[in-house]
DNA sequence: ACGGTGACACTCA
DNA sequence: GTGAGTGCCACCG
């Protein structure tokens, strides 16, 4: 296991019930900026027995990344609203449930030194 | 080495 | 809301 992986599985453990978290965010709080991708690719690798948190992370825009009515996306969006999370058309209201608001953004907005 | 792919994200039309 | 284009990076054939 790469030590990145193992920040990144930490990070998503920090989320807090009834919360959730971009995997930009997720990423910077694990001290790789930058690197959503790779989050969803340490999320894809974790077998479903595990005891993380998976279902609390969202993309960007508060969507489920799963493709809609797949059984990924039922199980989490059934996981979110046992918590009460508010999941609408696959979707989550970050403004009410987001862990840093304004984290992607922050992370993301500057341009690469344009 | 190289091109395609993906549980991502941003901008612009 | 939907797409296309681009940046990003690990992995695979």
């Amino acid at each position: 296991m790469k030590p990145e992986h193992d920040r990144i599985l930490q990070a998503i453990a920090a989320i807090p019930r009834g919360r959730v978290a971009s995997y930009g965010a997720i990423a910077a709080r694990a001290g790789l900026p930058r690197r959503a991708r790779l989050v969803g690719r340490v999320l894809r690798e974790t077998p479903d027995g595990a005891e993380l948190p998976w279902h609390r992370v969202l993309r960007a825009d508060g969507r489920i990344a799963f493709p809609p009515g797949s059984r990924g996306f039922r199980e989490q969006a059934r996981r979110l609203r046992a918590e009460g999370v508010q999941v609408r058309a696959g979707r989550v209201p970050l403004a009410s449930f987001g862990l840093d608001p304004d984290l992607d953004r922050a992370l993301w907005g500057p341009r690469l030194g344009l």
